[in-house]
DNA sequence: TCGAGTCCCTTAGATGATCTAGGGGTAGTC
DNA sequence: GACTACCCCTAGATCATCTAAGGGACTCGA
């Protein structure tokens, strides 16, 4: 039952994440998910069988968009831009997050 | 595919929240939700079925006791206590709170 | 030129926390 | 006598995430 490993992600923050990350413009998947990773100082951890699943999720939602292009590095990749839609969902999943999450500190703090 | 409710608790987050709450002291379910709702001013809402089967999860991982005993209204009650595993559980949950949210929160930030 | 390593995508199945939606019993109050 | 608040329990569903696999393509060093 003692579960062991450290998590490496917080459950239901993973949307709310990858819609954060594209708002600075179009990205692939595995661009995505280092930028995650990088900018979290590397706390966050986003596994590829997550994050994929997740992109399709959001496709399908209308959330983002995507297109086949090729990589800096020279190689086919899927690329992703948030949409008006993903925008507003963002907004609202961010709301959601710091209400909360600051619930949470309150409590923790009494 | 669009979830429309608002969550009432941030996944992950249901045993530490559990067990915080009875550092002050043994505690019946129905109070520990009590507490959690009111110490976040009524932003996490702890259903009663996720509470209890938390509960019987946390006695099993010996992480909390339980007895019998009646409540300040006259009421069968079983009251929790934390055990010291318990308080060795609770302060590994809250630095990985700690870590996780504070690295969502430089994501967010940047 | 060949092998290793990195880059990039995909998917099936398992896991596990939480919620929904029911159940039931008891005490006090109108 | 009914109604409300208090208190506990549990089966089943849901849903996000992870594990673990597989595959193709490019680059670079040996």
């Amino acid at each position: 039952m003692a579960k062991s490993s450290a998590p490496t992600l917080l459950q239901g923050t993973l949307d709310l994440l990858i819609l954060h990350s594209l708002q600075r413009g179009a990205m692939h998947g595995y661009a995505i998910a280092q930028t995650i990773h990088l900018l979290s100082d590397e706390v966050l951890k986003v596994e590829e069988g997550s994050l994929y699943p997740a992109l399709y999720r959001l496709e399908l939602d209308g959330a983002i968009s995507a297109y086949w292009g090729v990589s800096e590095n020279n190689r086919k990749a899927k690329y992703y831009e948030i949409t008006k839609r993903g925008r507003k969902l963002m907004a609202e999943q961010q709301e959601t997050w710091s209400r909360l999450s600051d619930a949470v500190q309150r409590v923790l703090a009494r």
